[in-house]
DNA sequence: CGGTATTTTGAGTATCGTCAAGGCCAGTGG
DNA sequence: CCACTGGCCTTGACGATACTCAAAATACCG
């Protein structure tokens, strides 16, 4: 379902994307020239499972949903990707995951055929892709080890703590204040259950437990206060992480270097 | 810690390893030169995590697993590596996670450094080592899903299937007997419990629970013969795989298409 | 055959899933 | 403008599941 009424002489921007800036300029004149700017509303499906997936996808604003949909029309979230983060399968067939919008949300897109033909041409790109995928690929992994926490509090302990360290520099989903840090919830408490392996009602109870215990504060629904970080990453199972990893000024700012 | 004493002069097969086959005989040619083959007994350590991590490395023979190390010195399994699965950070730092040895294996390193080198030479090379990337990343969010069943006995069945769609061409782990598979486990109780994120009782349990059900039949500790394939798949809350795809025969032997 | 590690079983408790009900908010239609 | 509706979040009570601690049984290895 190509949309090419929509505003074909958009500029599409992406030199300030990670790793964009620092291609050729032959090589950004020619993403420039295949490259289109979408929006789309929260909760529109953006690409489907199955279908040719003939685009190649950079998250430019807002946040998109990774999902399986089970058989009985449940729909499970396999991950989240914000700014900078891509999708699509390169030199290959479909997408195994469908991707829908969380929040509204901007996309820049590439036509495959056409990407993959730049791609051929510039080892640089093909590094810049490397790389994605290997940040993705450690990203799943360190999600895996929060799912394998065994209890609900600690999955949501690192739940939060990912969020901290991964979105820290997105929207105005983490602002730091003074000692705290203040943390948005970008997805609803029905998807952070199939997220978390876990019912509503065990979300709800462990996120208000870690409240009466003082490690966060629950301002909104959605909107939490981390009081005690040192404490959440404990819960989490992941002490090496309650250091000074977490605040983007204070140290080393890598991701998890287990 | 060179072991350039270790038979400098073996011929380093690969073309049978998928992908690399249809390589270019240069780029084969060139990748045999700086290609080692290296044994290692069950619990050595393979590669370790902060290090400098010069190699890639590409499993021949035997499982690996890929791990955690926490704080504490337990350490977490966070991926098992088969024939075929490669480790090892292109064009980037040290590894994420440490490599060890599951069972005595048989591994293929290759210098990073000059692996790079061909890799900018080749795009049949950097498109292998992608679809390899996006296939591990797969991989990782399908293990997501099976960690996301909020029963034991859910991800326990889950694992299993796993262990069938993935390892059934590996060694002696998967072997079709008639209407049923016989199924070797290939990690310890305490590995997997890990895993799943469960204790090494409520896993005892969970499989007891599926035994005295009749979905599976307990051999040995670490041999399990699965009677009721379907109703597994069941149990995993993926019904999308209970039908034909398992089977590598009967059908469509594709990755779980979600 | 004996010793050790692994796996299994048992009993008690904490946690979590399940069912049910209530509050809050946004959107809808009178 | 206000009642109504439906989705989401929360709370409560109860039963199922899983974790904890402890001990027994089994498999593994010399």
């Amino acid at each position: 379902m190509e949309q090419t009424d929509q505003v074909p002489g958009t500029p599409c921007l992406f030199e300030d994307l990670p790793g964009f800036g620092t291609l050729p300029e032959a090589v950004r004149r020619d993403l420039a020239a295949i490259c289109r700017l979408r929006t789309y509303e929260a909760g529109q499906t953006i690409a489907q499972a199955g279908a040719p997936s003939d685009v190649i996808g950079v998250v430019r604003d807002g946040i998109l949903r990774l999902q399986k949909t089970l058989p009985d029309g449940r729909q499970h979230v396999v991950g989240l990707l914000v700014a900078g983060d891509m999708f699509g399968r390169l030199f290959d067939g479909p997408l195994h995951f469908p991707v829908e919008a969380a929040t509204d949300a901007k996309v820049l897109t590439f036509r495959r055929a056409a990407f993959e033909t730049i791609l051929l041409r510039s080892s640089e790109l093909d590094r810049l892709m490397l790389r994605h995928l290997m940040d993705d690929l450690d990203r799943a992994r360190a999600w895996m080890i929060i799912l394998a926490n065994p209890k609900v509090r600690g999955r949501l302990a690192g739940f939060l703590l990912l969020l901290c360290r991964r979105f820290h520099r997105v929207d105005q989903l983490v602002a730091i204040k003074g000692p705290t840090i203040r943390l948005r919830i970008p997805i609803s408490r029905p998807d952070l259950a199939h997220l978390l392996g876990a019912r509503v009602e065990s979300i709800s109870r462990a996120l208000h437990a870690l409240a009466d215990d003082g490690l966060i504060e629950i301002l909104l629904p959605d909107l939490v206060e981390i009081r005690r970080i040192g404490a959440l990453a404990e819960e989490a199972g992941e002490p090496d992480l309650a250091g000074p990893a977490l605040m983007p000024d204070h140290g080393a700012g890598r991701t998890a270097s287990g």
